[in-house]
DNA sequence: GGGATTACTTTCCCAGATCAAGTTTTTGTC
DNA sequence: GACAAAAACTTGATCTGGGAAAGTAATCCC
């Protein structure tokens, strides 16, 4: 953040305004776990700078004894952040609030996965983000924003801004943050997509707050992130959070990635248009004609959503009975055919779901496509609020060591 | 630890040489990311009260120049740890040294689960352990033991040292830990047994030192307990890494938890020798007899155990793609019954590991019942490992803030 | 106005690190 | 055999974030 020396407390102290709004001294004291003076301390540069502000005391307060409280709120408008989706053929951006609230959103074509081609769009559509904010007179209250998530899907690895693997664009190891940030100047953080969306979530979504959670998104692909005691699962090889080929029937439809009966085999978009094409012996029909259809009263290609939907909900339950997660949310392009597939899978779900695990909250939510860009901005906002860490750029030796310790000194908790 | 004030330090530099042996002040602060300053100051109080030693300069060491490193060693025997495993008949107790390497073993039946009982031959059983240390004339080079761990199947809080919910035993919300240690006067975790098993091999086995890693039980259950970014899963509602209840075949066997074709119901014991009844048509024989006949050409028993391995690989595969761990240590009784379980699983797995997952190791290996009450060990340990925490004793208020700060200030990272 | 009660501030202090400049112990070279 | 080079460790000054506890502020109630 601009000017600002995010402390450890500070940082802790934004997460939980972010997730649970305004809050009084007192209560943010009890919700981090720092003494009231500390709350003080750390509040002070933070609202110098404009990054929270007071409210007046809340009129509706219960007990009237005492002296009132004064809540603090995050001034989300402090800063604009850009978040960028990319697709095989398309650039979807955001300009979002520090909360990841999209204030506007632009999108252009992909004509190629050429790199330097896609850095030339990326940066022409946060050219585009930042002066149509302007040109529209939007208010501006804080800084213009130097700060751009990316959203790629496939295996990235954030710490480095590397994406590693990218089986859409084709790329394998492209420093995409680093070319990005040269050819805008802005601070870049390149995540994986799913796990964007699992940030989002947890700054101020249906995450925030919790211990763990997973997010499972069905389309095109289905794809799972999962936060863990307030942590995203990484995967030592890049890999996690793959529910898409887990196999929930060995007879099933065969899947492209060589196994059989994959969820991603039964409930994809390319799947289920594919079982409703064999089903109801009509080609070309979308997973929406098909909820349409179903909606009619044709049996088989209801048949088709619910088994879907039932595939999906065993996943669920794998997710659940090896995590036991407080909340799964389920959302994605997959989830506009309308109820037919969530009320098939929380019923598969109730019935795999093992003792408590089956206490996990599942919430169904359709997204619009924007929402992967502003998962990006989440990303980039995460970062801002991130404790800046002195030492970081004091030698490349502590660069080089960060990687193992953090990992030794977590494990020590 | 005794007379010692563990400082966050000195926890990690314990941890690294738990896990890795004797390192150098200097690896230690390339591994611990404390600058070396911090080491030597860490350690000075580790060297007075002997919980370390340094060793002579290594002789083989291959550059020549310069100051030669003085290596540094955990004295493991400095103090000695209990471990005690309950099963539904038997507590198994060990006695170990600070890295849970088991010295010597004892026994004693558990006529029924009442739980005064139970506690009363806990007590006995530690009190014969240390005697028989005693009288065996075990050297002793430091402090008797005074901590003690326990391992119980199912949900236990090991915060609050309480067994929630054992189906073995029957118990609710038995105050296990504190029961104990009034009994016994020792200073006593509880954890649940595949968890514990998960400590021994982050402190000093297949996990040390690995980012994430997961440990695969089978035998009368299927268990698994995850490793995440050096945490272990707890679940939010107590339950986690229920991997027993996989589904791996929806047309299989049914489940006593009611669903159908869960792992459990193919791969545990129970359910190995019911197929071998079934397919031999004779009674009552074992997982070992079918192993035995396996070996001897029968081709129906032979299929039994390979079922039961490829139904493991399937559940080994859901791991590795859900959570990406560097290693599957895959350990317990049902081990015992030769190469035919673990080939069938490794032929699974690397079948449904999707991409890079595949790369996460196998490890199986046998484990005697022994093992158990070693990681109940390791609990302790970790335990006394831990950062000392001078806050934790003064006030009532900030144990009750704890749990939901950590979780914030976790989400910050 | 004077408690009672709650919210917030201030001050002082301390543990645990870092930083940077030593010191020690070795090899290699002239 | 003195001396540079190199690596491993020590030392001490200093910084930083946060804790403890006493002080101040704002409100209600009598």
């Amino acid at each position: 953040m601009r000017n600002i020396q995010v402390t450890p407390g500070a940082a802790t102290l934004l997460a939980l305004l972010a997730a649970h709004g305004a809050l009084s001294r007192t209560d943010l004291a009890k919700h981090s776990g720092l003494t009231q003076g500390a709350v003080t301390k750390a509040l002070r540069p933070l609202l110098d700078e404009g990054y929270v502000h007071e409210l007046a005391t809340e009129p509706g307060r219960v007990r009237a004894v005492g002296r009132p409280s004064t809540p603090i709120e995050l001034r989300a408008d402090r800063e604009d952040v850009l978040g960028i989706k990319l697709t095989d053929d398309t650039a979807i951006g955001v300009l979002t609030d520090l909360r990841a609230e999209v204030r506007h959103s632009a999108e252009l074509p992909l004509p190629s996965p050429d790199v330097p081609e896609v850095v030339g769009v990326v940066a022409r559509l946060a050219r585009i983000l930042l002066e149509r904010r302007d040109s529209e007179g939007i208010p501006v209250a804080g800084d213009r924003a130097r700060r751009l998530g990316l959203a790629v899907s496939g295996d990235v690895d954030r710490t480095r801004g590397l994406v590693r693997y990218s089986p859409f664009l084709r790329w394998r190891d492209v420093p995409l943050a680093d070319l990005v940030a040269a050819a805008t100047g802005l601070s870049v953080t390149v995540e994986n997509d799913v796990k964007s969306l699992a940030c989002k979530e947890l700054l101020t979504g249906a995450g925030a707050g919790l211990r763990s959670f997973a997010v499972v998104t069905i389309g095109a692909g289905i794809g799972c992130s999962l936060v863990v005691e307030g942590t995203l699962v990484a995967g030592a090889f890049g890999v996690a959070g793959e529910l898409g080929h887990l196999v929930v029937d060995r007879a099933g439809p065969a899947c492209h990635c060589g196994s059989r009966g994959c969820v991603e085999a039964t409930a994809s978009t390319a799947a289920i248009e594919h079982a409703l094409a064999s089903a109801t012996g009509t080609q070309g029909l979308s997973v929406l004609d098909g909820a349409r259809l179903a909606a009619d009263g044709d049996e088989a290609a209801a048949r088709c959503l619910t088994d879907a939907g039932d595939a999906i909900g065993t996943a669920l339950a794998a997710v659940a009975n090896l995590f036991g997660p407080q909340r799964i949310v389920v959302t994605g392009e997959g989830l506009d055919a309308g109820p037919l597939i969530p009320a098939a899978a929380r019923e598969r779900f109730q019935r795999q779901a093992f003792a408590t695990a089956a206490r996990c909250e599942l919430e169904f939510r359709p997204m619009p496509l924007l929402g992967w860009a502003a998962g990006a901005a989440a990303v980039a906002v995460q970062n801002a609020f991130r404790p800046t860490n002195r030492t970081a750029s004091s030698s490349t030796v502590r660069t080089r060591r960060s990687d193992e310790a953090l990992q030794v000194r977590q494990a020590v908790q």
